[in-house]
DNA sequence: CTCGATTGTTACGCAACCGATATAGAGCAG
DNA sequence: CTGCTCTATATCGGTTGCGTAACAATCGAG
């Protein structure tokens, strides 16, 4: 099943998630970083800074930054990949993911508030 | 009618979404801009920037620097309100409403792709 | 063991953003 | 006109992000 949604809603709904989370803003996350974020949390592991680039299709530096800003804010986590320990695998962290959770709650209350 | 949506549907979509913009990106884009871009094309005109930096609860430097950075991407523009000469309006173009659209459009087709 | 390939990080120069403060221009009450 | 308020912008020092290029660590084929 496929959810139904005009583009009129879509971004309405869009518009007020995203005033949330600037509210919600202890953090000054990037468009970037908000991907990153919802990648680790959304896909199944392992991650690496190599494949989340790919996914992003940004360069590894990118990402490695960026892990630096999430790591200082203890959204993600790093570590290395004992079979392969060229790898850096990234990890979930707990306050991580209260905020993701966080962010699906607002968008869930938002999207009960659309017009039809 | 309200839209129902999981907390899971949702940040699956948000998540898709997000990695579209960040495709997109020729821009680079922040969150705060992203939201202003979005305020200015779905809220009802007039917009200042003393209304906009409220809305978004941040200061007006924010909204002056920000609208400098979309007005040399053509996304917004700026006119002095002729009424009250303090005043500047912020107004669409037809790069920003394209854009808007884009926007749109993805997150449409996004939740089509939405498991229920 | 050796050497090329792969992974992630660091270094560098540059541009953009931030918060706080100061400033310039316009309105407005008296 | 005078002074006070309001608007938006300019300025300052500091922080952060970017792209490119170099780098160290690790793997794996031969």
């Amino acid at each position: 099943m496929s959810l139904q949604l005009r583009p009129g809603q879509a971004l309405k709904l869009w518009h007020d998630s995203v005033l949330d989370l600037v509210h919600l803003d202890e953090s000054g996350l990037t468009v970037r970083q908000l991907s990153i974020l919802l990648t680790v949390y959304l896909e199944l592991p392992p991650h690496t800074v190599r494949g989340v680039a790919q996914k992003l299709k940004v360069t590894k530096p990118v990402i490695t930054r960026a892990l630096d800003s999430l790591g200082r804010l203890e959204l993600v986590a790093r570590r290395r990949d004992p079979a392969d320990k060229r790898n850096v695998l990234i990890q979930r962290t707990v306050k991580g993911a209260l905020f993701v959770e966080k962010l699906g709650d607002f968008m869930v209350s938002r999207a009960q508030t659309l017009p039809s």
